[in-house]
RNA sequence: CGGGAUGUAGCGCAGUUGGUAGCGCGCCACGUUCGGGACGUGGAGGCCGCUGGUUCGAGUCCAGUCAUCCCGACCA
């Protein structure tokens, strides 16, 4: 058997690569530092749309879309915001094209089409969203709002990896306006849940919910929060965010509205999003060295069907029988796939959607037929066994179940196993370089003792945890006093 | 954006002192196969990343440029 990835031990950075391009999730295009979503890896993204669509929708949300484009007199309006993402905008100066004179076929930019105003390409759409959301306000009547934006976004990011960090991604951002502190910083809340009960109960990983410090705040937010996970090499990733604006955007943008008694008050804001750093996070948690793990609920396909024979009326009998199965598994709305093509032999097929990481595997074969039996393989625990083929349907029905829980406890006990308290700088630099993970360690709770360990250990803070216990102790690093552990961690 | 490396067939690579491009896998056809990445025979496929320079002649030397990977810086 041939290896077509790098193990995990030798290069854990190759080993995530290799996996998005021979699992067919992505590719490096010919952009700088932009991906190919490839139709696999889409059909994983457009799952977690949908998903997170209809749980943005149970909560009251509805869809709009606001241009790509944003005037910079638009965009420097809400200073923090503004000065936050200015390093790493990519920004449209002209508006047309000409043949470079002499030159066929060579075209450069006109220089007489130069733009009045030049036009920031999107990193994130407050500016733009706020400009309008100030003709759609006047009174207390029109809140809340609740609209959120399926959309792309542009950081121009000095260095890119796949799903991770690409300069184009695509997102979701939920914008939100309020009559009220207190309502706004409920749908704060509600949306990081939201996100919560989605990464642990679809995507199978665990989540610590909590703030963010003000250093790593989003700039604009009075408040961030956030859930952040553990990689399977022990970095953190943030998995999502969501924002409590305060009253920032409306102040810039000069959006108030009439409460009840006619007094004049500025709105309150939110805003929260998930992006295709999401399927990075997907690969990271669960992935092994022969491919991707996909929890049940985002495997495009579900389960594949493998017919075993010798010549062709040996597979048109076993059509017959899978085809059968198709039928049921459809019924149940089970995505299933019968690969019956002839150009690749059982072995290779069962080593491709272990690489493609369909959670359920079935082989079918001529001795199979006689039994009444067929072969069922597992990709999570790798488990196979001949089971008898009447009830096989419900039998998968149920143990798709079975492997969603399971893929989450295994990254959960993960999670557990390299989470330490950890009481001394010592300890905390040797864990970070021997045995990393989530660091629970006090903390001065100052940005300049913030910044000091991240300079030393890489280390951030990635968070204070939502009803983090308190507890007395000494910070690790200067030795004040503390009230609390926060999570200390290297991030991607 | 700094330091290092790489770019030759779809993929992985070789290519000597500069002389006009090769191997493995994959692909196509036919046949034999098919319960863990099959084999035989035949075949197709390359502006050597791109631009310019040196030279009688450049995959090879030089300059620039673009992209990718690694290490930094950056990353709400």
């Amino acid at each position: 058997m041939s290896k077509v990835i790098t193990p995990r031990e030798e290069d854990y950075s190759k080993w995530y690569n290799d996996l998005v391009v021979r699992s067919g999730l992505a590719d490096h295009s010919s952009v700088r530092g932009c991906m190919v979503i490839k139709p696999y890896g889409y059909a994983i993204w457009e799952k977690m749309q949908q998903i997170l669509d209809r749980m943005f929708k149970d909560t009251g949300h509805v869809n709009a879309y606001f241009p790509l484009f944003i005037p910079k007199s638009l965009f420097e309006a809400e200073e923090k915001n503004a000065e936050g993402f200015a390093k790493e905008c990519a920004v449209v100066t002209h508006y047309r094209l000409k043949n470079v004179p002499g030159e066929k076929g060579k075209l450069m930019v006109d220089p007489e089409a130069k733009l009045e105003e030049e036009l920031v390409v999107r990193p994130t759409s407050e500016a733009i969203i706020w400009n309008t959301y100030k003709n759609w306000i006047q009174s207390y009547r029109d809140l809340p709002i609740l609209v959120n934006q399926w959309a792309n976004v542009v950081r121009w990011e000095m260095r890119t990896r796949l799903f991770l960090r690409t300069a184009e991604f695509l997102w979701q951002e939920g914008h939100t306006a309020h009559a009220t502190r207190e309502e706004a910083m409920e749908e704060t809340r509600r949306m990081l849940e939201v996100y919560a009960d989605f990464a642990e109960n679809y995507l199978a990983i665990p989540v610590i919910k909590g703030i963010k410090t003000p250093n790593e705040r989003f700039a604009g937010a009075d408040e961030t929060f956030c859930i952040e996970a553990l990689m399977q090499d022990g970095k953190a990733l943030q998995a999502g965010t969501s924002h409590f604006l305060g009253q920032n955007f409306a102040k810039a943008f000069d959006v108030k509205f009439a409460d009840k008694d006619g007094k004049l008050e500025y709105v309150w804001a939110t805003s929260w999003g998930v992006s295709t750093r999401l399927m990075g996070a997907l690969i990271m948690s669960h992935s092994d060295d022969d491919g991707l793990v996909l929890p049940p609920r985002l495997a495009p396909i579900q389960v594949v069907i493998i017919p075993i024979y010798k010549g062709l009326e040996g597979l048109n009998k076993i059509r017959e029988k899978a085809n059968l199965l198709v039928q049921e598994f459809k019924k149940k709305n089970i995505s299933v796939k019968f690969d019956d093509a002839d150009n690749a032999r059982p072995g290779y097929k069962f080593a491709e959607y272990e690489l493609k990481g369909v959670p359920v595997r079935l082989a079918l074969g001529e001795r199979d037929l006689e039994n009444g039996t067929i072969e069922l393989a597992r990709r999570d625990t790798k488990e196979k066994q001949s089971l008898p083929m009447v009830g096989i349907v419900e039998h998968v029905e149920k143990l798709l179940d079975v492997i969603q829980q399971n893929i989450y406890l295994i990254a959960k006990n993960r999670t557990e196993r390299m989470t330490y308290r950890v009481d001394s700088y010592e300890e905390f630099k040797k864990l970070l370089d021997e045995k990393p993970g989530f660091l629970l360690a006090h903390w001065d709770g100052t940005p300049e003792t913030e910044e000091r360990i991240k300079e030393e250990t890489k280390a951030t803070i990635r968070c204070i945890p939502l009803n983090n216990p308190k507890e007395e102790g000494k910070c690790i690093c200067t030795g004040k006093p503390s009230t609390q552990r926060v999570v200390f961690a290297r991030a991607y």
